[in-house]
Order: C-alpha cells, then structure tokens, then sequence
DNA sequence: TTTGTTATGTTATTTTATAACGTTGCAAAG
DNA sequence: CTTTGCAACGTTATAAAATAACATAACAAA
C-alpha cells in the first residue's frame, strides 16, 4: 500500500477513494476476487457499486501494476510487490484458492521465448499462470 | 483431425456429430474463436445451437486435448498437435488475432518451477500465453 | 425388459464485462 | 473570475461468456 501510494505519488497518479478501497480489499483477501465480490464489498462500505466503477478501479490498478488479473480465474489480486513488478506469473492453489506471485523474470519460459523468435513474434506480454496445490494443501483433495 | 480420430478409436472417446464439426470449425479458423462464435456457425449448418451444446463439445475437446482455450480470450482454438500435445503454450498477436502454438515442454517456465518447489507448490497444469506481434505484423500497429 | 450410462435438447439463469451518456471537480488558459 | 479541457465518477442498460437444471434419447450390459 505504502509502496503504491509511492508510486502514484512520484508519477503524478490519482490514487482516488474507490481505486485505494479496491486496492485494500484485495490486499485484505488472500484469494483472488471477482470484480462482483469487489463490488459487495465495496456495497458493505458505502461505496457506489454499480459493476463499471470495480471494473475502472481494475483497470486503473492493473494498467499501472498494483493488481493483476488472473486469466485463468477471471478474478483480481493485489501486486505482492508494487514497487518492482515486472512479468509476474502465479501459482494458484486449486483446494484452497490462494495465489501466490512469484517473479517470472529471470527466466520465464525461455522455451517460448525461443520459439517465438524463431518465427518472429514480439513478445510484449506473458500470462504465466499454474493451477495446482500449495504445500499446505498437497495430499487434501 | 485424422490424429484425432485415430485417438478417439484408440480410447473408444466418441467424437460425435456435434464434437466432430466444432473441432472442424476451430480447425477452418486459423484465430481462436469464442463459444458463441461457434455456435454461430454451428447454426449456420442447421446443428442445435443453446449454449451448452458448444459448452459441453468444447468440455470433450479440451478434456482430450484436441482444442485448447485461451484463457486471456476466453476464446477456443484447435490443437496444433493433437497427436502429442503437452504443456501448451501460445503465442497470440494482438494485430491480426492469429494463435501460434508451441509446445512448451521442454523448457516452459523453469523459474517458476523452481519457485514452485521452493514453497512446495506441486504443479499441476500450466497457463502460458504471450501476446504480441506475429512476423506478419509487426511494425503495423 | 430393465437398468445404467453417456450424450443430447432446451429453458432459464448466473457470472463477467462494457457501451453509452451525463455529471462533477479541478486546474490551467484566457 | 470564467470558461475550457480533462480526468474521474455515477448510472442505466446491455452485451458476452458460462453454467444450472431438468427432460429425453440411444444403446449396451445385466
């Protein structure tokens, strides 16, 4: 949070109510939320909810990486490192739905990369995501 | 398609009408197309064309590998390899919406795969995909 | 023939996302 | 000042994607 208010402060951005309260919901939750379970919440607090203003606070969150979308989830989590957030990727528990970030940049997905340039493709944005079971939830379901 | 119904042969997996002419309309696209474009031109063909039909062929399809979804689409394409397709990956341009499949086998993600076994993540299923400019494309948009 | 299983057909609904349009608040130019 | 421009907001409506639920059909095995 300090960290993105930093961010928004030094390149001039309007880190306005609804965009900070979304941004604290998520970095309440430990999951990932859908853009209506946002709005419930934003609903809880008094906040305007009709679905294009979770989805403008999303846009503006992503767009500048103190969120990311989850592809494969259709649903949103909070950047778990704003102040340095390049090419994340994310390992999605699929008992307990909890998601964690890791830093795909030193070496994500060389393979790809590769093969891409051996057809000319320019590359600008990865969507890395695995699904599977975190080590508190290996051997539950 | 021959690959596919030597497999379906070999695994008794029936590929009825409706399976067998979705996989052919992903197979005439060359871009990945969404489940109500397919039902689209299932309708063109006087098939039955609720949503669940293309759902429930599109269900088999990937369940067997024949098909991918993209999940940054939420759109459907034909395997590229439906003979030894594993860990998918693709590479998807945003100017002319063309899908590029590769196989991410050998060398998809290590470091995320290295994150994963340091936090004890047992993977299970992998999401990559790239978007960006194919060789045709490049420089036009 | 009955039973079980797999696939289908159909209606309705849920979930996710955006279009469109007017309004507000504020800062910079006149 | 005031008006012009711009970014964000509020609201209604609708589009797009996906699934729930339930009835039917086709067919093979008991």
């Amino acid at each position: 949070m300090a960290a993105t208010e930093a961010t928004c402060a030094a390149q001039g951005l309007q880190l306005t109510a609804t965009r900070r309260r979304v941004l604290e919901i998520l970095l309440e939750e430990h999951r990932p939320l859908g853009a209506y379970g946002i709005l419930e919440r934003l609903r809880e607090f008094g906040h305007p909810s009709q679905p294009p203003v979770a989805y403008r606070a999303l846009e503006f969150l992503t767009t500048h990486g103190f969120a990311h979308k989850i592809a494969s989830l259709n649903a949103y989590v909070a950047c778990a490192n704003p102040a340095g957030c390049e090419r994340p990727a994310f390992l999605i528990c699929t008992n307990c739905e909890k998601v964690a970030e890791t830093a795909a940049v030193t070496s994500a997905a060389p393979g790809m990369a590769d093969a891409a340039r051996s057809i000319g493709f320019a590359i600008k944005q990865e969507v890395v995501e695995a699904q599977g079971q975190c080590s508190s939830c290996v051997g539950n379901t």
